[in-house]
DNA sequence: CGGCAACTGTACAGCGCTGTAAACGTCCGC
DNA sequence: GCGGACGTTTACAGCGCTGTACAGTTGCCG
């Protein structure tokens, strides 16, 4: 395949290279009739830059890195979609890192064995610690996901989880449930997602005058929908009594269901179901699933700037946003009493 | 940053810049003391080598690109997962495009304005035809998903959707039921993937003896599960009798499933349903669905072996692949009757 | 009509790495 | 003890592009 350079079209222009590259670019000082001789030889070639020598004449990539834990997951391919749509608005590529949650995965997110793969990394952790982020983060700009952790090195976008949950409950109690349960894992630690989701319930509990119930809060044995299926059924033998569930993901939400179908218990009547995340699994359940609501969007537009003032040379100490939530109100919570 | 060089390494340890070159790649003519020198002087020096340097000396760029309509569906995001699982096996980087079914968006992957990006395409076309594929894919190699185009140069990876949907029938019949409806977007060409399921299902009813009955086959308005699930219901409130439903993909599975609720059916009592894909969707719901099954981990290896023979060299015409699938069953559909 | 500024366009030195060809030993076998 | 074979290391020329510094040109003002 006989690749067309730059100097072939320079040549066939009968100009410099210098000057085809700046026609390429728009650069605004070619006189027009010159400007559309190179362009004719660079149509007549069909010539196409080379991306790799650009970017090392230039030292810029035009990537970043996504590094996610599961890309299959409903929650991580919808914000996956997101970002991708928003980083090609920007001009740039984005490249797919899986980490699985395993650490060595994570560690190499931020510190390849190779350099100068992207300009930046976005970055939702589940395995590093703030520490460990912020001895590796000088390699690359990055922003990080989530609220595993938040070193000031780093910049950092998420939603307020604890007034998020707050206002699921608030959802809950205005439509007059008043045995609210938590269903979530709890065993990681209260800096986590699940732990401010908790906080935030029993924060809104306290605030309207109910003593949360602790054994309202549910723990669940793994991640899947059986677990949380098992989580609640569990907690229905053990005659436990309540008439809302507040779920810290949309999974654990169709686990509590599922649970509930079995039960024999009508949702939203006898029990109101709250989920987390408005992926589209939310839409798919039946019935459907009212879901506290991350605005995904702004989620990646944030990053994203963010990201991109950094690749820019911006070296300020770590900066962070909250972006809005809102709850997608659908049948699995009964309407709000009015008054 | 002062980012080290190889020159830097080669100084520090007193060799040539080739001989820790050399060094990094294991290339096995370096004696024992010295490659142990100048790997203390990589160490010491914390040495990375620059991968456009790299790319740019070697015209490889171990990148490939991963072009699907929607990274956020179900069926894509879990393909994709395979994808890049077995891409980073092979030591390959996976860039996502998102087509989105747009034309241009799909002419862009074969034919992208820059060059040297990726060193090859695995391609899941909607929009583009044979043709069109045939007449831009010479420039860079190509492996291609799904049905809707098999030109004679690329290579091309799917399941013999015909077979996978005479199984479904088969399933069904064997369970004892006789009036199974089709539910699927028809509108499109026969050559696409529903035309070819639909096929699948008229040719193994005509082969257990039922003359296919056209009212049971039903066309879906759009791709929602609203869409389906009010296909599903119109069949109901136009007084169709039928005992199961072979949906074209997951999703109009889990419509039909809400439309079987609404009105009172039981499944698999009374209509057995069997869905298409085997996504994650398939245990979420209520009742479980049953489901045919691409190997989605065999498409994902078998579209990499292919690409990466074509990327090595290999320039025969196009090859065509087909992987095993089988059918994942669940609560949707009744046990099958022995004897 | 000289001189300066504003435009246009060019030459060339890298960016950091790898492939090639050739140099340099060194060890054998005869 | 010497030619050759082999194993080891080096020098150097690119890969294709862009940034910098500078050379020509033209136009305009005084």
């Amino acid at each position: 395949m006989p690749r067309v350079r730059l100097v072939d079209v320079a040549e066939r222009a009968g100009v410099s290279m210098k000057t085809v590259s700046n026609v390429i670019h728009d650069y605004p000082h070619v006189a027009p009739p010159l400007r559309a001789r190179v362009q004719a030889a660079i149509d007549e070639l069909g010539y196409r830059p080379n991306l790799t020598a650009r970017r090392l004449a230039t030292g810029r990539t035009g990537m970043i890195a996504l590094a996610m834990p599961e890309i299959d997951h409903p929650y991580f391919s919808e914000l996956s979609r997101s970002i991708a749509e928003e980083a090609k608005g920007l001009g740039l590529r984005v490249i797919f890192e899986q980490t699985l949650g395993e650490a060595d995965a994570e560690r190499a997110v931020l510190h390849d064995r190779e350099a100068g793969l992207v300009d930046g990394v976005i970055f939702h952790p589940v395995q590093m610690g703030t520490m460990e982020i912020a001895r590796l983060a000088p390699d690359v700009p990055v922003v990080l996901l989530g609220e595993s952790a938040m070193p000031v090195t780093s910049d950092h976008v998420m939603i307020d989880n604890v007034a998020a949950a707050a206002d699921g409950v608030a959802l809950l109690l205005q439509s007059g449930r008043r045995r609210i349960a938590f269903l979530g894992t709890v065993r990681d630690d209260i800096t986590g997602s699940t732990g401010q989701r908790l906080l935030g319930y029993q924060e809104q509990l306290i605030a309207s005058g109910i003593t949360p119930d602790p054994t309202l809060v549910l723990p669940v044995a793994g991640f899947s929908i059986e677990d949380s299926r098992d989580a609640l059924t569990q907690a229905i033998e053990s005659g436990i009594h309540f008439d809302a569930v507040l779920c810290r993901d949309d999974k654990f939400a169709i686990g509590a269901l599922k649970s509930l179908a079995a039960a024999g218990r009508s949702v939203p009547d006898d029990v109101a179901v709250v989920g987390w995340d408005d992926t589209h699994l939310a839409g798919y359940s039946s019935p459907t699933l009212t879901s506290v609501a991350p605005d995904k969007r702004a989620l990646a537009r944030t990053a994203l700037g963010l990201l991109k003032e950094r690749i820019e040379g911006f070296a300020g100490i770590g900066r962070h946003r909250v972006v809005p939530h809102s709850i997608s109100v659908r049948e699995s919570t009964p309407p709000v009493e009015t008054g």
